[in-house]
DNA sequence: CGCGTGACTTGTA
DNA sequence: TTACAAGCCACGC
């Protein structure tokens, strides 16, 4: 019998790191959220770090990581995994999300509000 | 347990 | 705009 396999590996059962992949799933299509903003939601601010180590442990489709990009709207993923990098910006264009000229996301206009529809209680935003 | 590194962010020059 | 430094946490050696 086929036993269910986890989706992620044995060491990484954080419940950190499931907060984080939350967090990821929220991201609305066509929208992108920076690694900051993950671990906002997730519960883990000024965590940023942690997010990309997540996402870099997370299973290959087990989450929309190519949604989430760093506060500037680049790719992070950039010299670490090209082919990655070029993956992630074909399926934000698919998503209908566009880039700068220079190749940045334009977080002005697709930035996640984390709220567009549920006003977030902690939104200091006002 | 200490050190270096990393799919980051913010502030300063 | 680019470059450097400090802060943050977890992983691998």
């Amino acid at each position: 019998m086929k036993r269910r396999v986890p989706v992620v590996r044995p060491a990484l059962e954080s419940p950190t790191y499931a907060r984080i992949w939350a967090a990821v799933r929220r991201i609305p299509r066509g929208k992108v959220a920076s690694y900051g903003q993950v671990a906002e939601v997730a519960g883990l601010p000024r965590q940023a770090r942690l997010v990309g180590y997540a996402l870099h442990a997370s299973a290959p489709d087990s989450v929309p990581w190519h949604r989430v990009v760093n506060a500037q709207g680049v790719l992070s993923l950039g010299k670490l995994d090209p082919g990655g990098a070029l993956t992630q910006r074909l399926r934000l264009e698919s998503e209908g999300v566009r880039f700068d000229a220079r190749g940045r996301v334009k977080m002005d206009e697709h930035r996640w509000k984390m709220g567009e529809r549920a006003r977030n209680r902690a939104g200091t935003h006002g």
